[in-house]
RNA sequence: GUUCCAGUAGCUCAGCUGGAUAGAGCAACGGCCUUCUAAGCCGUCGGUCGGGGGUUCGAAUCCCUCCUGGGACGCCA
């Protein structure tokens, strides 16, 4: 039950001439316990009821005429407080996560719209590193986000599959390239093989024309050109699929830039029908002063096109594929211009659309103060850190609980989570330095200790021998669940799925990451209180209820965010 | 120069569509495992919410201004 609308409702027949929608946007949740569960701020409705706030509290207190869901209300210097009945609470909020289970915080505000994802988009031939990480986890919680709230999701990894960096490529692995190394060593050797051309054409400038000839032919469909290219991309993919296994991470599709080659022409044909287009210095460009931004160039003087021109196609390909209500794209934080540029030339372009399209930025990713370079081996691949931190987790677990099964894939959950969540606890937008002590952190606010806190729950369970007849929702004494720490734990089972939805809307995966932190916290201080598997039996049930409400909460928001909840740590 | 973003405890950060005494984690120190997983729990220490104005019954939150740090700014993406 939604208890911000509930009591709306009750309120408006109370308060002359104030709508229940304005009441339940008022209402909020108390800083602490003994100030209530909700609480009404009368502030707001000072001025137009034209009396003091704390009269207007009061007089909701004395017009209060009692309700079963309710324990009392208190008017406390212009709040009207209101005390649930915590068995009745405890009892709602317990029913409802037995019921819904796996769906539990699901809603479906998004039925039968779409939402399309752009995210991780890789480059070809460059490894993959803790830079491309953000994206790739952010991204994918905003996926699962959304198809929990009812979108369809849609996934797009829009590789950097086109490029100048092509005809170097071949040149680099005409002279240098060896076929069983790139195929025995991937990326780390085309890799190797692009710096050596970059060295080498400082000094011999007549490589760079070559590698230009190169990526024309790669252009007009040379058979050569054409399969090499491919071959590297395939050759990236095959070590992109590999971290996207351990990340579980799926996309939808892997419409690269060079999906859109052919489909270029075709709007830059309605931006010059549209009259959009301008010539200067031999580019052709969208001037966008009246907007206070710079010129978006959609053309080079050597006729070839840019990302902003690439950006346009594809999210006109995409409305039109995918029908979507939202597109977002998740990249870092200095691309901003760059989207709001190409945002206002579809908008300029007659599109209504345009203002489905939104950015989603996330702050840079620095190594100890210095930027991350891979030319400089200034880098960590996400391949060595996913590897370390599974290497920890498995020394904890050998040292901890040697005699567990499936030591290597709990290692691999729990591992990873810890990469995963602590890219996610903070704001997306804030800058993070890296540092391997706080990303091999587990203890405090990690994944880690969110999946500890699940496995322990679980633990719990097992040893009463659970089974869903046990825990029948009906049959749990919700009396037993009124001390304080049960209480806080219902109040966090409750708040889980307006957390899930202000995720959505601010586009921020962080702010479930830090429900679960608090959800965890709130078991953990009942579970050190409250001995559970104990001999009173109403006792013993309620608070099995209520555990087993906190593994499934837990489980599924640890899912929204693309962690696994292991049952064993 | 133009423009965008950030500045909250020693460190990393929540809180920012204005609301009740500004919250966590880490670090430091002190407690708690004969009982359900100590990757845990409890406590102590720690804050001019960058500075200054303003709006308001009320400002970390909104507006202005300044300071500091970072990013972006036509032929890379």
């Amino acid at each position: 039950m939604n208890y911000k609308l509930w009591l709306a409702e009750q309120l408006a027949t109370q308060l002359e001439g104030v709508e229940m929608d304005a009441i339940a946007e008022l209402i909020e949740y108390p800083p602490n316990p003994q100030m209530g569960d909700l609480s009404l701020p009368c502030f707001k409705l000072s001025k137009q009821l034209r009396k003091a706030p704390q009269a207007i509290a009061e007089e909701l207190k004395s017009k209060f005429q009692g309700h079963s869901a309710i324990e009392r209300v208190d008017a406390v210097s212009g709040y009207f407080n209101v005390y649930l009945n915590p068995a009745q609470f405890a009892s709602d909020i317990v029913t409802e996560v037995l019921t819904k289970g796996d769906r539990y915080g699901s809603q479906t505000i998004g039925q039968g719209r779409s939402v399309v994802i752009d995210f991780s988009s890789p480059n070809i031939a460059k490894t993959f590193h803790i830079g491309h990480l953000r994206s790739t986890v952010i991204g994918n919680a905003l996926y699962k986000i959304f198809e929990f709230l009812g979108y369809k999701s849609v996934g797009v990894n829009h590789l950097g599959d086109w490029g100048t960096q092509f005809g170097k490529l071949i040149v680099a692995y005409k002279l240098w390239g060896n076929k069983d190394a790139i195929e025995a060593e991937g990326i780390d050797e085309l890799q190797r093989i692009y710096v050596k051309f970059h060295d080498e054409s400082d000094v011999k400038p007549e490589l760079e024309d070559e590698a230009r000839a190169w990526f024309v032919k790669l252009e007009q469909g040379d058979a050569e050109a054409h399969e090499l290219w491919r071959w590297f991309v395939d050759i990236s993919l095959k070590e992109f699929h590999k971290m996207y296994d351990l990340l579980n991470v799926k996309f939808d599709s892997y419409a690269g830039e060079s999906f859109y080659n052919d489909k270029m022409a075709a709007v830059l044909d309605e931006l010059k029908a549209k009259q959009m287009l301008e010539e200067d210095q031999g580019a052709l460009l969208v001037r966008l002063d009246d907007y206070n931004m710079p010129p978006a160039l959609m053309v080079k003087k050597d006729g070839g096109t840019l990302y902003h021109t690439r950006d346009v196609t594809a999210a006109i390909y995409r409305k039109n594929t995918y029908d979507f209500e939202k597109a977002v794209y998740v990249t870092d934080a200095g691309q901003s211009l760059h989207f709001n540029q190409w945002f206002k030339v579809i908008e300029l372009m007659g599109y209504d659309w345009a203002k489905q399209l939104q950015h989603v930025p996330f702050g840079k990713v620095s190594l100890e103060g210095a930027k991350l370079s891979t030319r400089k081996g200034n880098v960590i691949h996400l391949e060595e850190l996913l590897g370390k931190a599974i290497e920890k987790t498995r020394e904890i677990i050998e040292e901890k609980n040697p005699n567990m099964e499936n030591k290597d894939e709990v290692a691999r959950q729990v591992g990873v989570g810890a990469i995963i969540f602590n890219d996610l606890s903070n704001n997306r937008i804030k800058d993070i330095v890296f540092s391997w002590e706080e990303a091999l952190n587990f203890e405090g606010e990690t994944g880690p200790y969110v999946q500890y806190t699940h496995a322990r729950a679980c633990s719990v369970l097992r040893k009463a021998g659970v089974d869903h007849a046990a825990l029948d929702a009906a049959a749990v004494k919700a009396e037993h669940l009124t001390n304080p720490e049960a209480q806080g734990v219902v109040r966090e089972l409750y708040l889980f799925k307006e957390r899930v939805e202000q995720a959505m809307h601010k586009l921020e995966p962080s702010i479930v990451s830090r429900y679960l932190v608090d959800l965890a916290q709130s078991f953990n201080r009942f579970y050190h209180e409250c001995p559970i598997l104990v001999d009173d039996e109403a006792v013993r049930g309620a608070r099995l209820a209520l555990v087993r409400s906190v593994t499934i909460t837990l489980k599924n928001g640890l899912a929204l965010i693309g962690l696994d909840a292991p049952e064993k740590i």
